[in-house]
DNA sequence: GCCGGCAGTTTCCAGATGGATACCATGAAA
DNA sequence: TTTCATGGTATCCATCTGGAAACTGCCGGC
């Protein structure tokens, strides 16, 4: 089971913050987020937590890093891979049975929602 | 957060065996499948994680349970609903995403796969 | 020489989760 | 009367997760 693409994926973004993080990075104009602007963005979420995440997708292609070392303090930046812009496209499909069948808030119809903003 | 459609619904689907019980109602012609039947397809899971998983399905609408007391031994039997089957198809949407961008796991083109078999 | 900002790291802790195992009530069959 | 099948319960326990809070190294500015 542990070889299952399903299961695999669920995995992945089923951890508490992970889509938050991909929402936050898919947000904007701007390609690429540093470290302590999704931090605020985030609001509670802990450094730990959120450099956690960050190496899991990174690990899993969802996300590139980027280290800029020209300026001082070097600073870490963010970005979503096709991958990881390609799943974002996948929850919309789960929003859409989300809304259909069980939850029907308007909350989450409207693009403020974090989470539901897609 | 917590009110969030695209949360609740991964809350709901990323718990362990959730997803593996749902194929297991999905498979074959019968609708309803008793609970001894579910246990020893499933094979390794627990009991009380069977009825807790049952439990949470009836409550959000994804499974229904009918109790046969016509007969002796009473048994109980459990069959999809309409929004479980729809939310089998968002899994196809889950898997696909999985095989075109990271996971290119042959084992779980084919139906074989208890979990990505749908 | 101290302070502040960036990007983390470290340690410890509490709660949730699932697994293992044993147990239970019912009623028919042997 | 014991045994069996059904559909669960009840208890205990190890593990896993995420949160809280403090700390680190680097460097530039004041």
């Amino acid at each position: 089971m542990k070889d299952c693409t399903v299961y695999k994926t669920l995995t992945i973004i089923g951890k508490k913050w992970t889509l938050l993080i991909l929402f936050e990075l898919d947000r904007g104009s701007a390609p690429y987020k540093r470290f302590n602007e999704l931090r605020a963005a985030l609001d509670t979420i802990t450094p730990k937590v959120l450099v956690q995440r960050l190496r899991e997708l990174e690990d899993d292609g969802l996300v590139v890093r980027r280290v800029d070392t020209t300026h001082i303090p070097i600073t870490s930046e963010y970005a979503l891979t096709e991958s990881g812009t390609a799943l974002l496209r996948v929850v919309a499909a789960i929003k859409e049975w989300g809304l259909a069948y069980k939850f029907d808030n308007e909350a989450c119809r409207c693009t403020s929602c974090k989470m539901c903003g897609i």
